[in-house]
DNA sequence: GGTACTCACTTGCAAAATGCAAGTCTATAA
DNA sequence: TTATAGACTTGCATTTTGCAAGTGAGTACC
């Protein structure tokens, strides 16, 4: 038989999805990632200064759910990329959602669309922002 | 001078809501007020089963932070029920992308839009979720 | 009157997650 | 040779979770 608890807690899709996205840094991780960075380096100079050891854990759940994928972008020393898989795109629209919300409600928030100079057509779903 | 910083970690909306929302639970909680539930015993009862501990501790948070309001249905014993604010109500955007995420993402989730019987016209921002 | 029971919380920890600082490893630059 | 940089690790102290049990007010039964 199967015994396995098919879910931690429920099989209802946001209590699964905050399973893996419901702590303070995931979906910043992922916002960056969706803004065109792409290095360990990158995502820690954000503003929000993630600590490191939070960084290299998430981008290891992150990359376990699915979410990210990493690859060398350089041998000697290898040094990986991380980018978003499709899974992980899609989480744009809960992101413009939550950006959405912030800005009509937390006053003073702004929406921290910039990206590095020169990344057009990377992958993003950025409809206009209202 | 003002030396108080405006902003725990960053002016980013994403940052400032997850602040408040970024945990496991809290947007349970606001899932719950939407589908119609009001009591601390109804929350506590969803197939989740959040510890009534931090049940008590989401709830004032949640109302510090405009989020949900309460006020007593019944004197003796005092008894509150809690209700989503306008700001709360909003969420509602959040959840539903989240949710869409969740049912295209995480196999064998589901939505759970139940409420209980006889509970039309009460706030909810439920576009038919394709 | 006494016992049981319910609702809405509190309290007391043990365990896990978070955050800070410092350290490591590989490699390039001066 | 020394310095610097990127990408992580490691070592703790602090904070947050989660489990279980307890409390106080009131109702229901016997």
């Amino acid at each position: 038989m199967n015994n396995a608890k098919p879910f931690a807690r429920s099989a209802c899709a946001i209590a699964n999805s905050l399973d893996v996205l419901g702590d303070k840094w995931s979906l910043l991780v992922v916002r960056d990632l969706l803004h065109g960075k792409h290095t360990y380096g990158e995502l820690a100079r954000s503003p929000e200064h993630i600590p490191t050891n939070i960084l290299a854990e998430r981008l290891k759940r992150l990359e376990s759910a699915g979410i990210i994928s990493s690859a060398p972008y350089q041998e000697r020393p290898v040094r990986y990329a991380y980018t978003l898989t499709s899974k992980g795109v899609a989480l744009g629209e809960v992101l413009l959602a939550l950006v959405r919300w912030g800005k009509r409600h937390i006053p003073g928030t702004v929406a921290m669309t910039q990206r590095p100079a020169g990344a057009e057509g990377a992958a993003s779903p950025t409809r206009r922002a209202r």
